[in-house]
DNA sequence: AATAATTATGCAACCGGTTGCATAATTATG
DNA sequence: CATAATTATGCAACCGGTTGCATAATTATT
């Protein structure tokens, strides 16, 4: 295992009879050194083997072109979305990035935040975990200038930006367009109202029941983690109900999904019966029958939008409080499972 | 954007009357370091604010306790299951994962493979793009002594050391399922087979049609890229052949969901006129109705597996050549689209 | 040809932990 | 109490690019 010995700038700085400050720079394209000479440093460089040690530079430079990622869970087709696209764009501006996992575990969250931290990441984006209460694990980064942006799941803080989607408006559309299939009688499956997304969903779903006139009852609002298991029991939930709801609305196609099934399983007929509409436009609301109606969450968008805007800011072009937050658009793809009407 | 001045392991030295090299020891926690001591260090350094420089570290220690993965496209539902396993093992072993897409491009495979070996990554695992050819852009990690590992779709290296499933058998048993159904002329929709995995499932596939007699058709085998586009298309060949197959296996759930969607849009009975049986246990197959048959492909254990046998080489605990692949248990896994005997 | 302007290159300190070897401090042994 | 054996701490060089400032080389201007 003993390596070959690294070429340095030094070495071929020797052999070209030349300073480091050149073989560096002329690495580096920088103006200040001729055609000429560059060629005969890139040269020579390619021929001996030598490869740019980031870390003498980064240790200098105090710039590391890393951007660190903190996310629920990296198994979900939405996530894995925002996760391609954040790469994509990072990679067409040279950034690396580091990926972490809080497993919906706000402890684990904190420690992720500690280790980019010390990993000196240029920039941290964040979807937060499911159970995260406060800022202050953030604050550290934030005291010392490195740039914070959240996606999804936000935190509210002055100095930093989010990329949501309008979740009041898209749990206002999804429920609206239950009641214009005629349902009365509405659940929502929804997360921890602790999270702005699930909050804001909620609350859409409230005042489109209130416009038209239909009581809210809270005991038709489900609180769950929204996995597969959460809408096995949802199912089992609704058809212990003394009278059976007509339209279900869940903030998650994967759970709606598995509720839908599960209910079709006992008998119950989609949309007859019950009308269902997930969240997400998940590739699995596309291909399952009757096709599920749900609202478009552009994830591999908002991964792309994210790290563009972190990297914009990083450059120096523009600064990532001159906005406080990005909403991208959303809208409501209707398909079979909530189709009363014809 | 004036950054606070960092506080080295010299500012606490200073305030301690103390060496660097002593606050460097007592930060690491070495022996030779008295408890009193290292208790007066980690004290100090965190009323400080102190946090440790790993480019410093890395610098002149030449570990960068990194691991580079590279794979073909981050957003599929085995591919993120994959990555899940990786940086949990890697996260609990305090290494941190540097992950880019080669977006199924060699050519940026390539280059992704250069800049994880500029960034010196300790390690890499790779799962190679749909059109890699050769090894020789790997060549220069493994000159330079960094382990390589290849996982899914390997390549053949003397050096490296390759975890797959045993795509040979799970092509026999997907295949030898369809014909117990009574099915006898099959049809194989594949990929590129150039790559071990869509080789070695098509060498299945005809070792099971050969063993029950039954004649391999080289029109049967349909040479695709897998994706929900490639499903459509194939249905609509299907739609087109002049006598209708009995039978169809699919590489991927995700394109069996399509095409098998696309046929009974099309009137076509699964499994009464065709039987469909997917690969990888992508959730999907399990909520599409009729529920896919498929190959249960433990993507999380597969990642755990792969940073776990990594790390053990890193960690200089095992050699990574001591074994030179490893085969996880795949499992057919029967459900109703196959079902044609009740 | 002399001077100014421009372009090209080099010096040397710096970034902040790490480590082999030497030395000092403390404890154990005779 | 002296000497050996441990244990604890420090010195100084090192890892390899980067950068402000100075200087050298070349070209343009008068």
């Amino acid at each position: 295992m003993q390596q070959k010995k690294e070429i340095t700038i030094y070495d071929i700085a020797e052999k070209l009879k030349l300073s480091a400050t050149t073989v560096s720079r002329g690495l580096k394209d920088h103006p200040a050194i001729s055609k000429k000479t560059k060629k005969r440093i890139n040269d020579t460089a390619a021929e001996m083997g030598y490869r740019f040690n980031t870390f003498a530079s980064n240790l200098r430079s105090k710039r590391t072109n890393t951007i660190g990622v903190i996310i629920p869970k990296m198994n979900s087709s939405f996530m894995s979305a925002v996760l391609a696209g954040m790469e994509k764009v990072a990679n067409e501006a040279s950034y690396n990035l580091i990926i972490s996992q809080s497993l919906e575990s706000a402890e684990k969250e904190a420690v992720n935040v500690k280790t980019m931290f010390n990993n000196r990441v240029d920039g941290l984006m964040v979807s937060v975990a499911y159970d995260t209460v406060g800022v202050s694990q953030f604050e550290l980064l934030i005291e010392k200038g490195i740039p914070l942006l959240f996606f999804d799941r936000t935190l509210d803080h002055p100095q930093c930006t989010s990329i949501v989607i309008d979740n009041h408006k898209s749990g206002y559309l999804a429920t609206q367009h239950l009641i214009e299939q005629g349902c009365k009688n509405i659940i929502h499956i929804t997360g921890n109202l602790a999270r702005n997304v699930y909050a804001d969903r909620q609350r859409g779903y409230e005042s489109a029941l209130r416009d038209s006139g239909i009581e809210v009852k809270p005991e038709n609002t489900f609180i769950t983690v929204l996995d597969e298991q959460a809408g096995i029991d949802a199912a089992q939930k609704i058809l212990k109900m003394k009278s059976l709801p007509d339209g279900v609305f869940v903030d998650n196609d994967n759970c709606a999904v598995n509720c839908m099934a599960n209910l079709m399983n006992e008998g119950i007929k989609i949309p007859e019966d019950i009308a269902f509409i997930g969240f997400n436009n998940d590739p699995i609301s596309r291909v399952i029958r009757p096709a599920l109606s749900t609202i478009n969450y552009p994830g591999f968008e908002m991964g792309e939008i994210a790290a563009h805007k972190l990297i914009t800011h990083l450059n120096g072009k523009q600064s990532i409080n001159s906005t406080n937050s990005i909403i991208l658009r959303s809208e409501l793809i209707a398909r079979d499972s909530s189709r009363k009407i014809k």
